[in-house]
DNA sequence: ATTTACTTGACTAAAATAGTTGGTTATTGC
DNA sequence: GCAATAACCAACTATTTTAGTCAAGTAAAT
């Protein structure tokens, strides 16, 4: 059974691109910020992605991925199924294979706990994900938090060409 | 989020415990020989499992482990916690700090499944795993497959011992 | 033409898993 | 007392996976 950061990220960043995809493609660097995981992951994630058909992508300048679906016919579970080899909770993959051909003693039990999680995830759509109050105040603080990033690094600048001003002036005189 | 051969070796062990221990401890290699663990292996699991008083154990010949509590009081939650670290679904371990100290976009998805996953695991006992059809048939199956190879060995120890016995009678010859 | 941004593949450090090895200690039956 | 049995313990190791880097591309828009 794995579920760890690769398919948290894969989900994360499907939501961070379903809220921000109002105003045309969002590129990897723009989720990368906000969602701070690394850019080059983002691309192994998204090549895998798009595989799926969840996302479609749009080159050059102003490009970026756009859902390949609708919001409300992608679920969670396509998404790390995507990413994730499976969200199987049994050894042997679902075949019942794992004591020498036969079903091992709890063989039934993985089985069960797989259906549920599998339930559970495929009954939540990015759409339902996007309306929840908790994830709506994420977004406020992360659009907010990128913003002063960018002031920071514009201040950051700014102070970095007055230096370079001082410099040139003084080496003049 | 982990669920791995280690907690599906400890339920299962657990529950051949459950099932054998009518006649007197069961040890190791027992367990290790039906289910097909590594003996070593599962010291080291049982030794986690002692920690957490879901089993007893009995030094010296005759001896192995017991249940430390009654069947149905045992839960295949506990099992897990264990010997896993546990089976939280979040990057944060449910502290709600996963982006710099505040909660990430999709926390709250990841509480609610490990809430969901954990309430399964906990609603199912050792009782009632000791129950299920599919269980009783695997242990049925496993019972006469260690018998068989109880029979082959002890063949094939009688076939060695003759070879000896040739030998020896050439040589002296 | 140049920039922007996606695409691909190979490579890598760190961690976890699934063991192995080699002992020590306690108990029992002879 | 002494084998034999079986739990206990610690350190070591091979393999796999994760998470991420690096480098060299290709496609599209201005």
């Amino acid at each position: 059974m794995r579920l760890t950061t690769k398919g948290r990220y894969a989900v994360t960043a499907m939501l961070d691109l379903a809220i921000h995809s109002d105003k045309g493609p969002v590129s990897l660097s723009e989720i990368s910020k906000r969602q701070e995981i690394s850019l080059s992951y983002l691309e192994q994630l998204f090549s895998k992605l798009r595989k799926a058909d969840l996302v479609a992508s749009i080159r050059g300048p102003g490009g970026g991925y756009q859902l390949g679906r609708t919001l409300d016919t992608i679920y969670i579970a396509q998404i790390v199924d995507a990413v994730n080899e499976s969200i199987d909770a049994t050894n042997c993959g679902g075949k019942g294979n794992c004591q020498q051909g036969e079903v091992c003693l709890t063989h039934h039990l993985w089985s069960d706990l797989s259906d549920q999680i599998h339930q559970f995830l495929n009954s939540i759509s990015l759409a339902k994900l996007v309306e929840r109050r908790d994830v709506k105040a994420v977004t406020r603080r992360q659009d907010s938090q990128v913003q002063n990033d960018q002031t920071n690094n514009s201040q950051v600048i700014e102070s970095a060409l007055h230096k370079i001003d001082v410099i040139q002036s003084s080496q003049i005189a």
